[in-house]
RNA sequence: GCUGAUGUAGCUCACUCGGUAGAGCACUUCCUUGGUAAGGAAGAGGUAAUGGGUUCGAUUCCCAUCAUCAGCUCCA
């Protein structure tokens, strides 16, 4: 057979797994190889190739090859625990990003005692270094084994696997699995695994069936790599925004108030300074910003909709016996706004802005941080517009959201959210709508994902996802396009025609809510905000109390200038004065001495250069006003 | 909401196999007036998340509730 490899056509004999062929190439090429790209098609080196193909192996220099290593330490996972626990059920056991985990049904959870013992014995299995093999059952023989082996789960996943899909099942010594593949052709190229947590996690992802036990670990091809990468993923930790929140005195979340913020002074600037930002920028793009109420009557919900497709997540009340709701979203409050009086199609597109203070009842063990609370400021705006304009508005959001993001550094991936299951209007509608944004987001070459069911009730969206320090990913940005609201609400601008037409309308978000939003940007930052969000930009330290008249001196003119300054006369060394600075990311530093009281400067000290020798009081605000005017990172 | 873990001083954490708790940092006072990441001493701080139960006696054991953490589910 020929196989193609790298561009260059080579013979083999006909048969040959990739292994060998890697072997006949290279003995270090073979030791590194963990599985191989037929014509584009990732399978096991065990594989017998018949024919002539493209070929490529693959290492854990790859992807595929991560994926495969991990897949692998899987199943090795799932031999372990049956070994030490042969009444286990096995579910299901993928390798995900940086990872594995595989579902067990026990009746016991497992225990930090019992994950410690599954790591002895994989690490005997894989000292072993078992081959695996491939081969597939015809159905009646594969449901028979999964039978024999008392798995009702796998039974329950042939079942559901369409009638003509080949059944693969993989075995290494006494360990069987149905299996996709691909795997490594042997347990031992697994050089360094861990096994990292335990959890609950649903059958099949689905609430209502029954719970399960989750392992979780990681794998690697070497040592050095995994330790390396559990320490990124401590040091990653030491950035958790609750953390930081705390030690920087931002926020806090109290016990008196599950999900619902405390901000602190410090966080109060930083809040502000993202707002102000938001105002200035929003006004540039051509927005009026707006407010509307925190409660308004139920009719209005009942109208919109809320009140029958998102009434589990909002917070009511009774006014006068009359039914109320703290508004879960801001867009009926700005609905009312627009209706406030008739509309000419000059007038078109209106842009209104609101920072809306929305609450949702949020289930307990989804609160997080500042991440997900179950009160929060959406940086919403309702664009309501022609048919026509729908492209261009479109595309005004996403460069505003992109050059919002850019200012922070912040690397974000694009989904397209569909028509989820509990929502309003017609298929039209849906349509109309769903292909506006699709269409704007080709023409604009924009990369993404699409996320099928996830929209609003009353429309899709374009979701905006920023990573958290440990890789996680929030939405934060979104556009929602809706032609349901309008629709209720019978909202009508006047044509060039002189008739009455209807209107589109779309919900967006930059931040997405100034709290998550401030979240990720702690994290994003370590908390050494740049200087123009930093809380404290600048620390001025005394080394002698002989000094502190210059200093309040100094304070007062730094304040006159429109720069956040904080003073330390406390009788401490300047190294101790230095160290709490530092430790709270004080951008900088002005220490003040005999020396330079006397010739009338300070000595200015930067978080991230040291030393910068001394200044004069003009250089150095001439220096601060530009680096707050560049928003320089 | 579900599964598991956790809850001790403002913070970070110890100890107690049941006899009402201790350290470092922070705080207060005193000494020290010092040159770029921790000067010294003394003092003050806790009804051990909350509510029950077992016990002569509970912070410790048991149960419930609340909150937090990890994951699942759900979502900005």
């Amino acid at each position: 057979m020929q196989l193609i490899m790298k561009g260059e056509a080579r013979t083999f004999q006909d048969g040959m797994n990739a292994l060998d062929i890697a072997g006949e190439i290279s003995n270090s090429l073979k030791k590194e190889a963990l599985c191989a790209k037929l014509d584009g098609k990732v399978i096991s080196l065990v594989e017998p190739i018949e024919g002539d193909h493209e070929l490529e192996i693959l290492t854990f220099a790859d992807e595929a090859g991560r994926k495969t290593l991990r897949h692998t330490a899987s199943h090795v996972l799932a031999q372990a625990v049956l070994h030490l626990k042969p009444e286990a059920k096995l579910a299901i056991g993928p390798a995900i990003e940086n990872g594995f985990y595989y579902d067990f049904d026990v009746d016991e959870p497992f225990t930090p005692d019992f994950l410690a013992a599954a790591e002895k014995e994989m690490a005997r299995i894989i000292k072993k270094n078992e081959r695996l093999e491939r081969f597939e059952l015809p159905r009646a023989q594969a449901l028979d084994l999964m039978r024999e082996k008392d798995q009702p789960y796998k039974v329950e996943l042939i079942n559901d696997l369409p009638e003509d899909a080949p059944l693969s099942f993989y075995k290494q010594g006494d360990f069987t699995d149905l299996c996709a593949g691909p795997h490594l052709p042997s347990t031992g190229r697994i050089k360094a695994f861990k096994l990292t947590s335990i959890a609950g996690a649903y059958w099949r992802g689905d609430e209502h069936k029954k719970m399960l036990q989750r392992i979780y670990g990681t794998a690697f091809f070497d040592k050095a790599e995994m330790e390396a990468y559990l320490t990124r993923m401590e040091e990653a930790k030491k950035r958790d925004h609750r953390k930081l929140g705390k030690e920087l005195d931002l926020f806090a979340i109290l016990d008196e108030g599950p999900g619902f913020p405390f901000f602190f002074p410090k966080g109060m600037i930083l809040r502000n300074q993202l707002e102000d930002y938001w105002r200035k920028i929003h006004h540039d793009h051509g927005y009026e910003e707006i407010k509307t109420p925190i409660i308004l009557s139920r009719s209005l919900w009942e109208q919109s909709g809320h009140w029958d497709h998102y009434q589990n997540n909002m917070y009511t009340t009774k006014i006068d016996d009359q039914d109320y709701a703290i508004k879960p979203m801001n867009c009926p409050g700005g609905i009312l706004v627009y209706k406030r009086k008739l509309w000419s199609y000059r007038d078109l597109p209106c842009r209104s802005g609101e920072l809306g203070l929305v609450h949702r009842h949020e289930k307990s063990g989804a609160l997080h941080g500042l991440m997900r609370v179950r009160c929060f400021t959406q940086d919403d705006a309702h664009i309501f517009m022609t048919p026509e304009q729908i492209k261009d508005e479109i595309k005004g959001v996403y460069n505003l959201i992109d050059e919002v993001y850019s200012v922070f550094g912040f690397k974000y991936h694009v989904e397209l959210s569909t028509r989820p299951e509990n929502s309003m209007g017609t298929d039209e509608m849906w349509q109309l709508a769903t292909d506006g944004l699709q269409g704007a987001l080709d023409e604009m070459g924009v990369k993404y994902t699409i996320n099928e069911g996830d929209g609003a009730f009353y429309g899709p969206k374009i979701d905006f996802h920023l990573e958290d320090s440990i890789g996680r990913t929030w939405q934060c940005g979104t556009i929602q396009l809706d032609m349901n609201l309008p629709e209720r609400f019978d909202l009508t601008y006047t044509g060039a025609d002189g008739e009455k037409h209807r209107p589109v309308m779309i919900h967006r978000v930059v931040f997405g809510s100034i709290e998550r939003f401030i979240g990720i940007l702690i994290e994003h930052f370590a908390g050494a905000f740049p200087l123009w969000l930093s809380p404290v930009q600048v620390k001025i330290l005394t080394i002698t109390n002989r000094c502190d008249d210059a200093a309040l001196a100094l304070r007062d003119q730094l304040e006159a200038a429109g720069i956040r300054a904080e003073l330390d006369l406390r009788n401490e060394k300047i190294g101790f004065k230095i160290r709490e600075a530092q430790m709270q990311k004080v951008p900088y530093m002005a220490v003040l001495g005999d020396v330079e009281v006397e010739s009338g400067v300070s000595a200015i000290r930067s978080r991230k250069e040291g030393d910068l020798g001394a200044m004069t009081t003009e250089a150095f605000i001439a220096r601060l006003a530009q680096e707050v005017a560049e928003k320089a990172r």
